[in-house]
DNA sequence: TTGCAATCTCTACAACTGTAGAGTAGTCTT
DNA sequence: AAGACTACTCTACAGTTGTAGAGATTGCAA
């Protein structure tokens, strides 16, 4: 475990999930998404891409002529590697304050503060110490 | 408002610390500080700063041969850019998501857990709707 | 078998980031 | 006034990121 880390740059971010909404993929499958979401070419996509296997970020299988794309991160993995540098950077790795943070400057409705009060119940009682 | 967007890269987070720190202040000051933590030199310290400086990140005066740097953004500013940086590209945008994520994905105590109870609370009175 | 379509490879390039050396200018001390 | 300090300016350079054109390869349809 704790091999690299998963931080992705915004663009890395782009290509991985549409990898993950169509992996096993091709680069052309890819691109076409990102085609209408960002007027990336083909060249963008498939060079980040490559990129990104080099990186780790994603796995391929030649099959004949034909490079199949996986993604070597999952969804929760890159999440954590986000959120890990905002937590990290902005609140010295304090999760509280980064909570107590998003709970104060943002506009949550009365209900989304109540799941969230849900949340903490349920979780509490997964948690011994 | 909204000018520009306070996303900070690493090494400007690390800047804009010290400049909180000792604001006004100049940039030996600051390279001091930098020295002991990060080992930098005058050269990369100044350099960063003139540069955050032309990006608007911190502001100047000129004193005689002295320059003075400040912060032109406030930490509750960066720690939001963050945070926004996070929640947008991990979460597609919705912030309790992320704040599930980080309920579930952490290890915090019952003590914390029951402290964001509270907090949580004393939000929601707040809250019109 | 010849040409078209699909896919890939190579190369490029500007902006940004991290890092820093070398030299200059103003000030203080003796 | 000369040397030592202090702080500044200029320039550089490698690596990363975002973006993409041009040309090579391969397989299929006519």
């Amino acid at each position: 475990m704790a091999r690299k880390k998963h931080e992705l740059t915004e663009a890395e971010w782009a290509i991985v999930k549409a990898v993950w909404d169509n992996e096993p993929c091709a680069a052309p499958t890819v691109q076409e998404v990102l085609e209408k979401q960002k007027g990336w070419t083909y060249s963008t996509v498939k060079t980040m891409m490559d990129r990104m296997a080099s990186k780790g970020l994603l796995k391929t299988e030649k099959i004949r002529n034909l490079i199949l794309y996986r993604s070597a991160v999952t969804k929760k993995e890159a999440q954590k590697g986000e959120v890990m540098r905002a937590v990290k950077r902005a609140f010295d790795g304090a999760l509280t304050p980064m909570m107590q943070f998003m709970l104060d400057s943002s506009e949550l409705s009365k209900k989304q503060l109540g799941e969230l009060e849900k949340m903490i119940k349920s979780r509490k009682a997964k948690v011994k110490k």
